[in-house]
DNA sequence: GATGAATGAGCATTCATTCAT
DNA sequence: CATGAATGAATGCTCATTCAT
C-alpha cells in the first residue's frame, strides 16, 4: 500500500509487494493476475471502506448541519486512521477495475444525491448542482489532508476539524 | 508534461520525453542531469507560473470579496488553460528541486499571509489559522478541478466558477 | 573469460557474456549480482585452481631442487592449459571479492612460507625475504608467459621449461 | 595516465582525460584523433623513456655482472619514479600504434641481442635463447614491481634491489 | 587551432511475468 | 495452490565523437 501510495503503480515493484506482504511472487500472481490487479484490489477495498463510513453518516438521519459536519469529520478521521491507505485512495489514479469502482460510486452517488434533494427541498441546503456538492463539502478537508499527509501542516487534524466542518456548513447552508 | 501528469515520474520514459521534445537524449541529460531533473524543471516552471497569477491578484488590491473570488477564478482558469500542466502540478508529487520550490513557496506564503492579516484586521475575513486558509479558499475549486481533469464532470469550468467563487466567499466572510 | 582477459572488465559487455555462456541476462544477474560479480567469480575459480596445483607440489615433499623446478613447470603448464583463463588471472586486476581472494592467498602463503623456512633451515635454499621468494621463483616463468600469451614468443612453452626451471634453481640454491 | 593504468582503455573516459589534462575535448581530438590515440601516445612515450634508460646501461660498457645488476636496478628505479606511468606500461596492453612500438622494440632488441652475443662469446653469460633472456633477467624484478605497485609489498624497492640484482646475476652467470 | 554543446548508438541493469517443480 | 529461478524486453544513462562557432 505504502509503495503504491508513495511511488505510484509504475514506481512500485512486485518484489516490494512480495517483501511487504510475505507472500511469494507466484502466489501474488495467482490471486491478482498482474501488478495492476494488486493495486486495483487495494483501491477497491479502500474505496469501499471510505464510502461505508460516508453512507453510515447519511443513514444516521441527523439534521443537515450535523450531517455536513459529520461528513467532514469522517473524511479527516478516515485519513488519519491509515495514512498510507489514504494517500493511495486520494492519489486518485484508480487502477483499472473500472467496473467495480463504478458500481461502488453509483451506490454512493445515489445515496448522496437523494440526501441532497431532500435537504434542498426542506430548505436546509442551498440549491447547488450535485456535481459541485462534493467539491464544496469535502474540498477544503481534502486539500488540508493532502498537505497534512505530505507533512506540511503543523495543525493537528483534530484542531482542523472544527474549522473545516464549520466552513463547509457556511458554504452550503 | 503529459507523460509525467498521466503516468508519474516512474511511468514516463525518457524516450517519450525525447520524442515529444524533439531534443536528443544526450542533450536532455546535458541540461537536466537525470529524469527527475526534467520533471523538477517542469514542476518549478509550472509552479512559478501559477503563483505569478496568484500574486498578481493579491497585488491588484481589490476588496476582500473580489479578491477571494478572483483567486478562485484564477485557479480554475489556470487549470483550464493547460490541462496537462495543471494535472502535473496538482498531482503534487514535487520531484526533488526542494530548494527552489521552497523559495517560491516562501514568496507566495509571505504575500498571502500579509494579505490575510490585513483583511482580518479590517474585519473583512473571519479569523482563520493561516494553514487552513488555502484549504478553505481553494479546496473546493481544487477538488472540482481534479474531477474535471479526469473527465468526470460535465459542468463546464465557466459555469462552476460562479458557484465555487461564491461558496469560497461564504466560507471566509 | 576470454572477454575479461582480452578487454578487461569495462571492455567486456554483459551481452557478450550472455552469448558465450548461453544463460539469459536475468539469470546471470540473479546469480552474480552485477558484471563485476561475474568477473569476481571467474577470478576466484581460476585462482583456486592455480593454487591447488601449487599446494599439491609443495605437499609432494620432494627435495628442494625438484620442488622448485616443479613449481616453475606447474606455472607454465597451467598457463598453457587454458590461455584465456591464464590471461585473465595474470592480468592481475582482481575484481572485488577481496575477502575470498585474501582467504585463498592466506592459505597459499602459509604453506609456501612454511616450506621456505624448512628449506632455508636445511640449507637447501638461500635465505631470502619471503616477499621476494615468489618473484625470484616464478618471475621469469611469469614474464615469459606474458609474452607467450601475447603471441610474441616462438619458443614453445615445453622448450622453455627446462631453461626457466634451471634458472630458478640457480637463483635460489 | 592514472586512468588508463588503473582502469584500462575502456574504463577511462575522455571526460576524465580532459579533466586531468586541462585541455578541451575538441583539442584532445584534434591532437590524438581518438581515445585510443591518447593512450597510444602515452604508451609510446613511456616505452621510449624506459628503453632509453636500458640502452644507456648497455652503452656504458661495464662488465657483464655490473651490467646485469644495473639493468635490474634501472627497472626498479624507473618503476618507482612514476608509479602511474609504470603501471600503465607494465599493464602490457599496448594500444594500437603498433608501428611505432615495433620500431622502438627493434631498436632495443638489436642492442640487447648484440650485447648478449658478446657476453656469451666472452664466456661471461651462459648461453641462453635470446627470447628467454629478458624473462630471466627482468622477470623477478618485474614480478616484484607488480605486487609493489598494487601495494602488496612492504619491502621498499631499494631494499629489494640488491637481492633481485644478485639473483638475476646468479641465474645468468 | 580551440571550445564545448549536441548527438545517438550502446550498455548495464531492472522488473513484470511465466512455469516447472 | 505455492514457490522462486529463469526470461528478455524495456529503460535510464553514459560516453566517444562531431561540428558550428
Amino acid at each position: 500500500m505504502r509503495g503504491f501510495a508513495e511511488k505510484g503503480l509504475a514506481g512500485t515493484t512486485v518484489e516490494e509487494v512480495r517483501r511487504r506482504s510475505g507472500a511469494s511472487v507466484g502466489s501474488i500472481y495467482h490471486h491478482f493476475g498482474d501488478k495492476e490487479g494488486i493495486a486495483a484490489a487495494l483501491f477497491v477495498a479502500a474505496l469501499r471502506d471510505y464510502q461505508d463510513g460516508l453512507l453510515a453518516v447519511l443513514a444516521a438521519g441527523e439534521d443537515a448541519e450535523r450531517t455536513v459536519q459529520a461528513l467532514v469529520r469522517h473524511h479527516l478521521r478516515w485519513v488519519a486512521a491509515d495514512r498510507d491507505r489514504a494517500r493511495f485512495l486520494l492519489s486518485g489514479r484508480p487502477p483499472r477495475a473500472a467496473a467495480e469502482i463504478a458500481q461502488l460510486n453509483r451506490r454512493a452517488f445515489a445515496a448522496t444525491s437523494r440526501w441532497l434533494d431532500e435537504q434542498v427541498a426542506a430548505g436546509q441546503i442551498r440549491p447547488i448542482p450535485f456535481e459541485l456538492l462534493y467539491a464544496v463539502l469535502i474540498g477544503p478537508a481534502q486539500e488540508f489532508c493532502r498537505y497534512w499527509l505530505d507533512g506540511r501542516m503543523r495543525t493537528p487534524l483534530r484542531t482542523a476539524e472544527d474549522e473545516l466542518a464549520a466552513a463547509a456548513w457556511r458554504a452550503l447552508a
